[in-house]
DNA sequence: CCTTGACCTGTGAGCGGCTCACAGGTTCTA
DNA sequence: TAGAACCTGTGAGCCGCTCACAGGTCAAGG
């Protein structure tokens, strides 16, 4: 398999696993006539398993040191339990946030046609953003 | 207000600040003596606007020309009130993907409970995530 | 045989929104 | 008069790709 077979098995962009690879997340082998990179179906799982943790949330570093730890024949069963809690809790913060943020923008949204003429001017929706309250900690905020 | 000073009061780094400026948001004049910026209410103003744009979600350079457009005179209705629609289908999107998400990994957290002995191992995690359905389509993927 | 086009290679830059690091200048406090 | 805390501009780093570049390789069609 060459680059584009493998992209195409996965469904993955070939630049994507060029990345992968300069990453060290695929180790293929390599055909001495053209020096052409050559995937097999274990560098394919391996794709694949990878995609699936970056849906699930998984970080890159994440993705590789598992990958790592299975090929050194250590189970990566703590590694992957930890980071998969950790990761759902993640997601739930972010859910509320999103919750909470779709609350503010829709009571907006209620007031602005909830007003004589119901068409609101920028003017209103401006002095709205300045007036609006702090959120709670919205992501990545460590003051 | 020196950089430190709009930054403690609108309670952001003072990195963030420096950075806004350069990027043209913020135009605050210069102490001629030792060419310090010399920021005033109107800059502060114009911070804590950004960032609360910023948290509901636009970018900065929409934030910009929102800014620039109401320095112009212009009354950036029109604009700020498409880019806050969007927004909110926007919101709209990621809270349904973040709950497909979490009830994916819900489903998976059960289905491990509910094993025999109730303490999955890392090999079922991850035959898990490789036997992990595509999500629909999850934010960024044209293909 | 030669062209065309689709692939290959490695590397470097760009996206967004900061954040941090650097090196040298200034101002305030003890 | 030292040292801390600020100032200045600039460049790089973070994340996970994605795209662009320049040059090499290969198969199919005329």
């Amino acid at each position: 398999m060459k680059v584009i077979d493998i992209a195409r098995a996965a469904g993955v962009n070939p630049d994507t696993v060029r990345f992968y690879t300069r990453e060290g997340l695929l180790n293929p082998g390599r055909n001495p006539d053209n020096n052409y990179q050559q995937f097999d179906t274990e560098d394919l799982r391996r794709l694949r398993f990878a995609r699936k943790a970056r849906q699930l949330g998984f970080s890159l570093p994440e993705v590789k040191s598992i990958l790592n730890q299975a090929d050194d024949h250590h189970s990566p069963c703590p590694l992957v339990r930890r980071v998969f809690e950790q990761r759902l809790e993640q997601v739930d913060r972010e859910i509320r946030e999103l919750n909470q943020l779709r609350e503010r923008m829709q009571s907006a949204l209620s007031a602005w046609q909830a007003m004589p003429d119901g068409t609101p001017d920028g003017h209103t929706i401006c002095r709205l953003i300045e007036h609006w309250d702090e959120p709670a900690t919205p992501s990545g905020n460590r003051e």
